[in-house]
DNA sequence: TTGTAAGCGTTATCAC
DNA sequence: GTGATAACGCTTACAA
C-alpha cells in the first residue's frame, strides 16, 4: 500500500495495528494514518487471516433466519464476542440452496457456535464447536435449556387449574428440545397428539383434528408459540373461546405470543443468554479448555390463555 | 498437507480442485481424496483466499435478525449465489454490540448486499454494494420494492370501502420505505398521524392514543404488520370489533398477519424475489459490469381486516 | 503425468 | 525508531 505514501510496510503495520506506542515517532504515525485515510486503504483481511492462522471471527449456524428466537441468540452472543473482539457472522444450515457444502468452508473463522440443529451436527468438520439447544449426548461442549423444568412448570401450572388430559401439538422436527417436551408431557398424565409442521396454517389444521371430536381435551399444550397461533384459530373456526372452553400454551415466548388475542401462556426461553454462554463457552475451547455444559431455566409466563376447564 | 500421505503439492490441490480431468492419473487422483479424508483435510480458506484474490463470498448486512422479512430475503440471495458457486453470510449491522467495526473487515468478501440499512450505507467501505429497500438517491445499485403502488393499492381498497380518513401508525424509523408510505398516504386524502416503535406494545399505547377520542379515524392505516397487531390490541381494549367498528391494514405481509385474527389486509412484499435481484445484480457487478436499478411490485391481500366504515 | 517455484498481503523477528 | 526479511498455505504457470 502506502509504502509509497510515505515510509515502509512494517511501520504501516505496527501503526494502524496500533502497536506504535514508543516505538514509532508520532509524527510518522500521523502521516501514516493520513495516507491510509486519504488512499482509502483497507488492510486485507485474508492476508492477515493467513498470516496470524487465527481469524477473531466465530460462525454462528441456525437452522432458519425467519424465527426471531435466533436473532436473540446471536444478540447474546455478539455481544459477548465483542467485548473479547470477536466478530460473528451467521449463516443457516442446513442450506436447502447448497446441501453439500459446509458452512466452515464458506469463510475462514475460529469456531462454530450451532443452535437448535435438529439432523445433529456431524458433517460441520473438525471446528472448535459448541452447540446450543441440542442432544447433550453430542459430544461437544453444550449450552441448554432446562426443556424439562419448563415443561413441568406447565404441566404443574395445568393441573392446578384442573386439567387432567392434555392435548398435545408436537412439531414435527427430530430435534433433543422437542423430544424432552414430549416426553415430559407424557409423563404428566394422559394425552392425545398429534405433530405438525412448525407453522400456522399446519398447526391449525392438526389442532382441528384435535378438537373437533365428542373427547376433545380442554387443552391444548403446544411445542412452540407459532403452533399455539394455530392452536387459536381451530378454537375459533370451531366457536370455542380461549381460555374459557379451551386452554392453550406455547414455549418459547417469541414475538408472536403477545401479538395474539388473548396473550399467550408460554415458557419464556433466556435465548440471549443461551448465546452468550454459549459464546463464553467457545472462547474458552480456543483457549485451550474444556467449558462444562450448562442449563439455562426458563420462566413459567402465565398470560391470558389458560384458565379451568369448562366443566371443571 | 499430504505431501506426507502420498505425491505432492500442487498436485493435491489440482485433484482437490477437481480439475485433474486428464492432467492426473485417475489411480493418483484417488489415492489423494484417500488421504485427505483419513486425514480429515480442510484446504485453509483464508489462504485460498489470499492467493486468489476473491473469496465466492458474499455479505448480507441487514439491520436485525430479529424480523423474518430477512429470512426471506436471505433465502432468495442464498439461492441466487449458489447458482453461481457464491456463498452467504449474514451480519447485523449498525451493531450495537460493536458500533465502531464495519462488518467488512470481518470477514474476507468479494460483495455487500444491504437490506433496508436506515442510516444509509455510508461507512460500510469501499466494497462492491447492492443496496436494497433503500433510499434510491444512494449512490449504489438497487433493488427496491414499489412502495408506492403498493400503498396506493392500499388507499384504493380503503376508499373503495367508504373509508375517508385514515389513521397512520407510522414507523419511528428514518428510512426511505417509511418516508415514502407517509407521502403516499399523505396525498391520498386527510390523515392523522402517530409514530411508533416497530413493536407491539408501543404500537398499541400510539394507536390507543389516535383511537381514544371522538373523532377517530375509522381505519388504522400502520406502517409494518407488527405495528397492526398492536393496532389490534388497542382495539380490543377499547372494546372495537375489527373490521366492524375499525379496519386495520398493514405492510409486508410477514408471518404474523395470518397469526392474528381476523388476518391482516396487508401488501405483500415479495422478500425473496428482493434478495434474489439484488444478488443477480451484485455478481454482474462483480462481472464489472453495471446493473439497472429494480423495482418489485407488491401485492394487496384482502384478509378480514378491513370492512365498510360502521357509520356509512 | 508430476514436481518446482513464485507470489498473494500481512505480521513478527531482528538487524540497523 | 525504522526497514529488511521470512513465513503463513494455497494456486498456477512452467519445467521436468
Amino acid at each position: 500500500m502506502a509504502r509509497v505514501a510515505g515510509v515502509s510496510q512494517s511501520t504501516v503495520s505496527i501503526v494502524l495495528a496500533g502497536k506504535a506506542e514508543g516505538r514509532v515517532k508520532p509524527e510518522t504515525g500521523r502521516a501514516v494514518r493520513e495516507a491510509a485515510e486519504s488512499l482509502g486503504y483497507r488492510p486485507n483481511v485474508a492476508a492477515r487471516n493467513l498470516r496470524l492462522g487465527r481469524t477473531r471471527t466465530v460462525l454462528l449456524v441456525v437452522p432458519t433466519l425467519a424465527s426471531p428466537f435466533f436473532g436473540a441468540v446471536y444478540t447474546g452472543a455478539a455481544r459477548d464476542a465483542a467485548e473479547r473482539g470477536f466478530g460473528v457472522v451467521v449463516h443457516p444450515w442446513p442450506d436447502d440452496a447448497n446441501p453439500a457444502r459446509s458452512p466452515v468452508d464458506i469463510e475462514a473463522i475460529d469456531g462454530v457456535l450451532a443452535s437448535s440443529i435438529a439432523g445433529g451436527v456431524a458433517g460441520l468438520g473438525d471446528v472448535p464447536l459448541v452447540v446450543m439447544d441440542s442432544d447433550p449426548a453430542d459430544p461437544a461442549p453444550a449450552v441448554n435449556f432446562d426443556v424439562t423444568g419448563g415443561m413441568r412448570a406447565i404441566t404443574a401450572h395445568l393441573a392446578e387449574l384442573g386439567h387432567r388430559r392434555f392435548g398435545h401439538l408436537a412439531a414435527a422436527v427430530d430435534a433433543w428440545t422437542f423430544r424432552v417436551r414430549g416426553e415430559v408431557l407424557a409423563e404428566a398424565g394422559p394425552l392425545i397428539r398429534r405433530t405438525t409442521a412448525i407453522d400456522v396454517a399446519a398447526a391449525r389444521a392438526a389442532a382441528l383434528d384435535l378438537l373437533d371430536r365428542p373427547d376433545r381435551p380442554s387443552v391444548l399444550v403446544c411445542d412452540d408459540d407459532l403452533i399455539a397461533a394455530g392452536a387459536y384459530k381451530a378454537a375459533r373456526t370451531l366457536g370455542l373461546d380461549v381460555p374459557g372452553d379451551l386452554s392453550v400454551t406455547g414455549f418459547d415466548d417469541i414475538l408472536v405470543a403477545t401479538a395474539v388475542e388473548p396473550e399467550l401462556t408460554t415458557v419464556r426461553l433466556p435465548a440471549e443468554e443461551l448465546g452468550a454462554q454459549a459464546m463464553t463457552a467457545l472462547l474458552e475451547c480456543l483457549d485451550g479448555h474444556h467449558p462444562p455444559g450448562v442449563s439455562l431455566a426458563g420462566e413459567l409466563i402465565v398470560r391470558g390463555s389458560t384458565a379451568p376447564p369448562a366443566n371443571g
